[in-house]
DNA sequence: AAAGCGGGGCC
DNA sequence: GGCCCAGCTTT
């Protein structure tokens, strides 16, 4: 046990205590309902979380209701969230909960760990949380918190750092109330120990912080190499026939947004005109045998959508057919299906489709 | 060990 | 424009 320990757990609790945010799923210690707020919060932030926690426990008031439900609906609700990696793991593990395990939710770190979308974090904060177990959670504010105070300057995403925080972490954990210990120090990171300009001169660890009486809390937690964005560039054909279809497609291939919808999209190496659109392979596969009767651009200026790590320049090429032939879907059935934020802020705007 | 995976908020 | 967010899985 290290010997700062309950120096810092108890500084730490007590802060919690004074300075916790109600949150929806503070209060309970039904695992159903922790571990659908620990997945939505997976790199997302409360704010942006919160109104899917609330979406999905309306919906889905116990894990039966949720392993019940098709994965397309799941995929809805939880479209805007992002990561949707993350809604299909759900699923999948809401559907072997309930019908291969009873309802009973796993009850230790090795169980709740094997669980499909669960890792090291997920798995120590339920059993923490929920069954009062002496898991230490690392989050990125955990990270943040322990590096400073600390003065740590192994990078945080290199598997000695990973290795060196969590044992850290554990050393550090409050074993007779882990579940809090673990909420105090992510609350204290995302509250008061935050990425930049945090109040360092009145922080309750500012004598003790090395970051901050060595100068150096901007420079740490110390992470390695960001991402390089990449370019891409699509071509979306917005079919439009007189009964009022068009077509989409769901995405089966590795990459992003699997298993969301979106209209026939052709891919290009740069923004392309027409002209050149109508002589791609693709677009001539996706439009085969079909009558055409006019392609007009939708707008000039492409849509510059940002992922972490692409930016996707994106055009909707509206196609005037006489028939869709492939993939139907009625405009009013739009709306049924999961898809991309760039997609349904598309479908928003499009006056053929909102009128 | 490194890459891939969303979307949004803040500076 | 860059950084980060209650990380996990695949390569």
């Amino acid at each position: 046990m290290n010997e700062n320990a309950p120096f810092f757990s108890n500084k730490l609790i007590s802060w919690y205590l004074e300075n916790k945010r109600e949150l929806p799923w503070r209060g309970t210690k039904d695992p159903y309902f922790i571990w659908l707020s620990e997945i939505m919060l997976q790199q997302t932030r409360v704010a942006q979380g919160m109104p899917y926690y609330f979406k999905f426990t309306e919906t889905f008031p116990t894990v039966f209701d949720l392993a019940a439900a098709s994965e397309a609906e799941v995929l809805k609700l939880w479209q805007g969230l992002g990561y949707y990696s993350r809604a299909r793991n759900l699923h999948t593990t809401a559907k072997y909960i309930a019908y291969e395990l009873n309802g009973r939710f796993p009850s230790t770190y090795k169980d709740l760990v094997a669980l499909k979308g669960v890792g090291d974090y997920t798995a120590s904060a339920i059993a923490s949380i929920c069954f009062s177990l002496p898991h230490a959670v690392v989050d990125g504010n955990v990270y943040r918190v322990l590096a400073r105070v600390f003065g740590i300057t192994t990078p945080i995403n290199v598997s000695k750092g990973i290795k060196d925080f969590k044992v850290l972490a554990q050393k550090l954990l409050e074993e007779s109330n882990p579940g809090t210990y673990n909420q105090a120090i992510m609350e204290f990171g995302a509250r008061f120990c935050v990425p930049q300009n945090p109040e360092c001169s009145r922080c309750i660890f500012k004598d003790e912080c090395v970051a901050y009486n060595n100068g150096s809390v901007k420079e740490i937690p110390v992470k390695l190499k960001k991402v390089k964005v990449k370019k891409r560039f699509f071509n979306y054909l917005v079919f439009l026939s007189p009964d009022n279809t068009t077509q989409l497609i769901q995405r089966t291939q590795k990459g992003i947004w699997q298993q969301l919808y979106e209209f026939p999209l052709v891919e290009t190496e740069k923004e392309v005109s027409l002209d050149v659109l109508k002589k791609e392979t693709g677009f001539k596969t996706l439009v085969a045998g079909i009558q055409l009767q006019s392609v007009v651009l939708y707008k000039e200026d492409s849509v510059i959508h940002k992922l972490s790590h692409q930016h996707l320049y994106t055009r909707f090429w509206i196609v005037s057919v006489s028939e869709v032939k492939k993939n139907r879907v009625p405009i009013s059935e739009i709306r049924d299906y999961p898809v991309p934020v760039l997609i349904q802020n598309f479908i928003s705007e499009f006056s053929a489709f909102t009128n």
